[in-house]
DNA sequence: TCTAATATCTCGCTCATCGAGATACTTGGT
DNA sequence: ACCAAGTATCTCGATGAGCGAGATATTAGA
């Protein structure tokens, strides 16, 4: 069998779907032990995301960011605040919304998936030099566009 | 509100976070545009590197990968085959066993896919110097083994 | 040869998600 | 002030991926 010979960038390649494999799969592994289903870690993420930049989150949005329709976010948002993690409270200035609140519960979640993971990463930068990590930063930068596109 | 001070390095996580994020939404974008649920994505790159790799494939295998029963298997490899993307052939040496086949379509399904964002990467990675490009391998190397533990 | 192990498949069920549409509230034009 | 159109959310019924249990076929070991 004729194999096509392989730049020598492939091994990073390579390299970089197994970071991200391993990643998707922690993930996985961390929802199914706590009674969570892909979607929801991801819908969790992203409402701890908007806590700390200080956006208010709703259904609509969370859905939008999810690629869900609003009878998928309902049973979302059902599931989530059901395992106590948000809370739904109405808006007062436009009563046909509906506020996510993430309960002190989430975060604590997110905190103890997140946190060892992202303490050992922190630990393996300290080992780079500033153009080190600049040649990081803008590798991935790079690759963050180049996925834009498709 | 008292917010944590984050540490310098936080940005490079964030940022690792985003990337995974687009090539997963990628990924997603692709699969649902050909039909594919994102099981059969991910089932397609194991069938195609163990391809690449020259390993046989069969259900049992795929299964275990995925992390899918026996069943959900079935209804996988169902799936691919009815897409004319594999072909179940019965191994002649145990009789037991099936081996799947990816098609050349497949190969070519996969190729339409990765290989614009390959490509771009590898244009990418030739404006790094080596030392610069063995500062990424052994980040991301790190990363790898830091998301394997939790 | 009889039994245990292995590989795959079938059946019936659960539940996440979808499409369609209902309900409640807000806003802008008149 | 009013009413139509727009917006945010929810309900209902259907679809389909994946699961648990178990059936079937084949191989390997005592």
């Amino acid at each position: 069998m004729v194999q096509r010979q392989e730049p020598a960038g492939m091994e990073l390649i390579h390299l970089l779907r197994e970071v991200t494999l391993q990643l998707d799969l922690a993930g996985a592994q961390f929802a199914g032990r706590n009674g969570l289903h892909p979607t929801d870690l991801r819908a969790l993420i992203g409402l701890l995301d908007a806590a700390r930049a200080g956006v208010p989150s709703t259904p609509g949005r969370l859905g939008a960011h999810l690629g869900l329709n609003s009878a998928g976010t309902t049973a979302l948002v059902d599931r989530l605040e059901r395992l106590g993690l948000i809370r739904r409270v109405r808006d007062t200035e436009d009563r046909r919304r509906v506020l996510l609140e993430v309960d002190e519960r989430a975060v604590a979640l997110g905190q103890s998936f997140f946190g060892p993971l992202i303490d050992r990463t922190l630990t393996l930068l300290d080992t780079f030099d500033a153009g080190e990590r600049a040649a990081i930063r803008r590798f991935l930068d790079g690759v963050r566009e180049a996925a834009k596109s498709p």
